[in-house]
RNA sequence: GCGGGAAUAGCUCAGUUGGUAGAGCAUCAGCUUCCCAAGCUGAGGGUCGCGAGUUCGAGUCUCGUUUCCCGCUCCA
């Protein structure tokens, strides 16, 4: 099958299965947002508790924590969201390229430098010894000249750049007659505001001051808490902070479906060690994050790591976990090494400080920070990706194609289903009845109508690991078959055993054990 | 954001030179059925993405708009 229509099936069929809706779809929707359906919801919840619990519950000196969506605002500046991502954008409309206006003015007022260098350099040569720049510079007319155009650039580049005069940009780019490089014309679009960030205003008072930002990232929720939490957890470095919630970034282009929303959640911990210590740490988290992937049995060939060449100004060794998805190997872990950067940020713009006193060192440092940074919605896709099989399958002479969803049992919507191999003679009492004693260990689902072969594909198309099938049998001697969804292979067993034998395929705590196991 | 393409029932699609919508599957109800989709009967579901325009009349022609797909662009 060609990738691309394995992921637009896979798209389709999210759809179809209650794992994925397009958001406010009977408005129309909204671009790059999507809900999460009765199936996805369940499946996320599960990959969500697989990674708290191996974070929380595997490492006794990792603590969760859950900061809200809302916060000071001056924690962007800090973090440098404010600074980077606030930049005016204009387009050429011949050659379809987009630029940063103010680097374009910027540009511009170089290349008058430029010439300015070049007279001064043409007059050094005709004067030789005698050349006197200063005075040069001060009286040739030319000179004097570019010098005020100049002035007079970065002058209303400073004035349109601190009113946010995006109308006034655009003209202030026309009077200068700035070309596109590429396509060499000045057909430009209108200057428009790009900023990552949503804002919104808290309080009732139309005010700059009472600007606030929905989050562009969890991770700075935990750095501002790093305090509260070393000190009311009694932490002792190397420690974590976990943390799972919601993200928002006001992406221009956001496709290719759940792969790049504007709403996203991300699940990060964040590692404070001493420094020097964090070569050595970020080198155990690479292990240790892709042995929680490979724990899930998903296909090892399919992930890769990804070092970064090129380092952002924080980091001193940063890598990605990426996974192949139908559209190709994309990023969907980061591990950072971002040392004292943020912790020393927020120190600085909050007057606090934010050391920890090492008593064996028997002094107190800015911790260094590893921070490993997962996209659970990207997760929730590889699964899927991982997950989505078409299989032919020979039942006498016929051939047909089955559609299974290969969901790691202990991350599947629904565990059990529960099947009444005909819809009277008591066979769905009796099913109800084995509900009844499981639904307080595994997710449950009866379903009585239509054949029992229609109804193994439905639960093969949600990924449910088990169908229990109630036939006549079972009311004499207590037992039902229960069918494996990757084999088909079905198998007799008491009632009173149930229990046992599916927890051992399903549960969280197994899962969790292998990978305790193999770190 | 730019360029190209698409939009008719939950899904896949048909719909003649313009004359106010159909099929299969799915869903629901009933019957039948002792283990791997497609047995029988019946029912529900569409102001043809939305808004204008041309026309006596628009699913069909024109324009705008929204959403999706592909390419470019962007991605701490």
């Amino acid at each position: 099958m060609i990738q691309e229509d394995l992921f637009k099936k896979i798209i389709a069929h999210s759809k179809e299965y209650g794992f994925v809706f397009q958001s406010s779809e009977i408005y129309d929707g909204l671009s790059a947002v999507y809900d999460y359906g009765q199936n996805g919801a369940a499946l996320k919840f599960n990959i969500r508790e697989y990674w708290w619990k191996a974070m929380t519950m595997l490492n006794e000196n990792i603590v969760g924590i859950d900061s809200a969506i809302f916060m000071h605002p001056t924690i962007w500046k800090a973090s440098g969201h404010v600074g980077a991502f606030n930049d005016p954008l204009i387009d050429n409309k011949d050659s379809k390229k987009r630029y940063r206006a103010d680097v374009l003015v910027e540009e511009h007022i170089q290349k008058i430098e430029d010439k300015i260098n070049k007279e001064v350099a043409k007059a050094e040569k005709r004067f030789g010894d005698s050349f006197n720049r200063e005075q040069f510079v001060t009286t040739n007319p030319k000179v004097l000249e570019y010098v005020a155009e100049m002035e007079s650039a970065s002058k209303r580049l400073a004035e349109v750049q601190n009113n946010n005069d995006l109308e006034g940009f655009k003209k202030f780019i026309e009077d200068l007659q700035i070309v596109c490089p590429v396509s060499g014309t000045r057909n430009w679009t209108d200057v428009r505001q790009f900023n990552l960030m949503f804002d919104t205003k808290l309080g009732s008072v139309s005010d700059d001051a009472n600007t606030i930002y929905l989050r562009p990232e969890t991770a700075q929720g935990i750095f501002v808490n790093y305090s509260n939490v070393a000190k009311t957890g009694r932490m002792k470095i190397p420690f974590g902070i976990a943390q799972v919630g919601k993200a928002f970034r006001n992406e221009i282009v956001a496709r290719q479906f759940i792969f790049r929303m504007r709403e996203f959640e991300q699940m990060e911990m964040q590692f404070f060690v001493k420094p020097g210590d964090e070569k050595q740490w970020f080198e155990h988290w690479k292990k240790v994050r892709m042995a929680w992937h490979k724990n899930l049995g998903i296909n090892p060939a399919k992930y890769r790591y990804h070092d970064h060449e090129k380092l952002a100004h924080y980091a001193n060794a940063a890598t990605d976990i990426e996974f192949e998805f139908p559209i190709g190997f994309k990023e969907v872990e980061g591990i950072h090494s971002r040392t004292d950067f943020d912790l020393k940020q927020h120190q600085e713009y909050s007057g606090k400080k934010l050391q920890y006193f090492d008593n064996e060192e028997n002094a107190s440092y800015v911790p260094y920070v590893i921070e490993t940074s997962i996209g659970l919605d990207r997760m929730f896709l590889l699964v899927l990706s991982s997950a989505y099989k078409e299989e032919v399958v020979e039942s006498e002479g016929k051939s047909d194609t089955r559609v299974v969803l290969q969901i790691p049992a202990a991350l599947a919507p629904i565990k059990v289903a529960v099947l009444p191999l005909i819809k009277k003679d008591g066979l769905p009492e009796k099913a109800m009845e084995i509900i009844n004693s499981l639904k307080y260990d595994f997710a449950c689902q009866y379903d009585e109508k239509d054949s029992i072969g229609k109804r193994y594909r439905r639960q093969d198309a949600i990924g449910t690991p088990y169908c229990l099938t109630i036939d006549h049998e079972t009311l004499t001697t207590n037992t039902v078959t229960i069918r494996d969804r990757d084999t088909m292979a079905q198998e007799r067993i008491a009632i009173d055993q149930l229990n046992q034998i599916i927890d051992e395929k399903v549960s969280m705590k197994h899962l969790l054990r292998k990978l305790d196991n193999n770190l």
